[in-house]
DNA sequence: CGCGAACTTGACGCGAACTTGACGCGCGGG
DNA sequence: CCCGCGCGTCAAGTTCGCGTCAAGTTCGCG
């Protein structure tokens, strides 16, 4: 039982703002991976996943909320935004988005690394681990490419199809509530429209089981939620 | 089965502040509870244990802090602090104690709204406080999973059945009563419909008993309510 | 402006789950 | 000794949740 050295993924296009975080994390024993545009980070987060991101949202090729949500759709990994933008609705719309926490240059280098803790902390008592690319039996998510086949053969999703499996298959083994599923896909105003679920579930399982009227994978907990087969 | 509604411990002592924040938090959908000073909150966390807490640290009759590290002992609740001290040490040493967040005065409305929705977001995902899997004697109860095994093989439990076992494995050795099952299982309003106790009982017993006429481990306490031995 | 994909909404049948009532048993007290 | 009470059992009867289908409705795109 050692203790693993977490990993932090800078994502920051100025040079010299990226070799002080750089200094300053190294020299607290963190592992860190560097990105400077999106598509790097986009390709680090899938490659390597990172035990925290600091992402800097004023980078060349993009807005970095767009790589927030994307991220946000398969992995509950901490990401602290670093931004020079103080303006509220900056912070609202970067919270809102999935980031853990929100800090503006300039910023002290022991309240950085304070953050980071705490960012950690979370994740470490939530758990789940999450890899970009998910296999259940027969059924593989690819996140990166936002694809699904079912024993081999690509499988074509609707939006709403698409969320609901990545959520099961973030979770799979679990029951996932009517509440929690209904809350993650249509929002907080919708977790008593059950009903959505059943027509959704049903199109589904039309696409991912052999026999759509005797499950093998996805199964329905009666009055309670769904569950996404391990085994 | 109607929606939670969060509740909010608001710990500031105050007054203009506490109804700025008062009327930010019931404006949009919180529930809010208030107190003015140490002594107050430690009451109110431990009687009415609040979803979140926003926590001043100047308090009149200690150090904030402390209520913090206690109430770490034995919640999660996330704790967001709000203080006028925005020394680097003051944010690093809350953040550390347990903190989730730290805000200085003055902050806008939204950001802490936002902030709190973060908070709660955490919450959520990290799930229940109750331990997931509960084990007594042959039988496992695994709350993620909603699946109760018997000797290592699967039982399936209708949802009453399956809450009715939750609920005893979770006082094992300690005997329930009648009034209390139901509320609980049934709600406040059939807490004398005694029979349903006996017709739901037997089904369970049925399931997890080897020999149901004479139960090993799902006791009743003639007259009080049941049981589940601990062995 | 029209088309198609995706989503919402409603109706319906089916089976599981729950409720309800009747009955028998054991036990303790009148 | 018999009666009442609490409990367990069983078998109806009824409700409820789920899956299914199909008819709207919305929305983006050509």
């Amino acid at each position: 039982m050692t203790e693993p050295v977490d990993t932090v993924l800078v994502v920051e296009d100025e040079v010299p703002m990226r070799r002080f975080l750089r200094a300053a994390l190294a020299s607290h024993g963190f592992r860190v991976a560097e990105a400077g545009s999106l598509r790097e980070a986009e390709r680090a987060v899938t490659e390597a996943p990172p035990q925290a991101i600091l992402l800097d949202l004023g980078l060349p090729d993009g807005d970095g909320l767009d790589l927030l949500r994307r991220v946000r759709e398969w992995s509950t990994a901490p990401v602290i935004v670093v931004s020079a933008r103080e303006r509220e609705d900056d912070k609202v719309t970067a919270l809102d988005a999935g980031a853990d926490d929100y800090l503006t240059k300039p910023f002290g280098t022991s309240e950085l690394l304070a953050r980071i803790r705490v960012a950690l902390r979370h994740a470490r008592a939530q758990g789940g681990s999450a890899e970009p690319v998910m296999v259940i039996g027969p059924i593989r998510v690819d996140h990166a490419r936002h694809e699904v086949t079912v024993g081999g053969a690509a499988v074509h999703l609707t939006p709403i199809e698409f969320r609901l499996l990545a959520l099961l298959a973030q979770h799979v083994g679990k029951v996932l509530t009517h509440r929690q599923l209904l809350r993650e896909v249509w929002g907080p105003r919708a977790t008593q429209h059950t009903h959505y679920l059943r027509v959704h579930m049903a199109a589904l399982r039309r696409k991912i089981e052999a026999d759509p009227a005797r499950p093998r994978w996805l199964a329905t907990e009666a009055g309670v939620g769904y569950r996404l087969r391990d085994e």
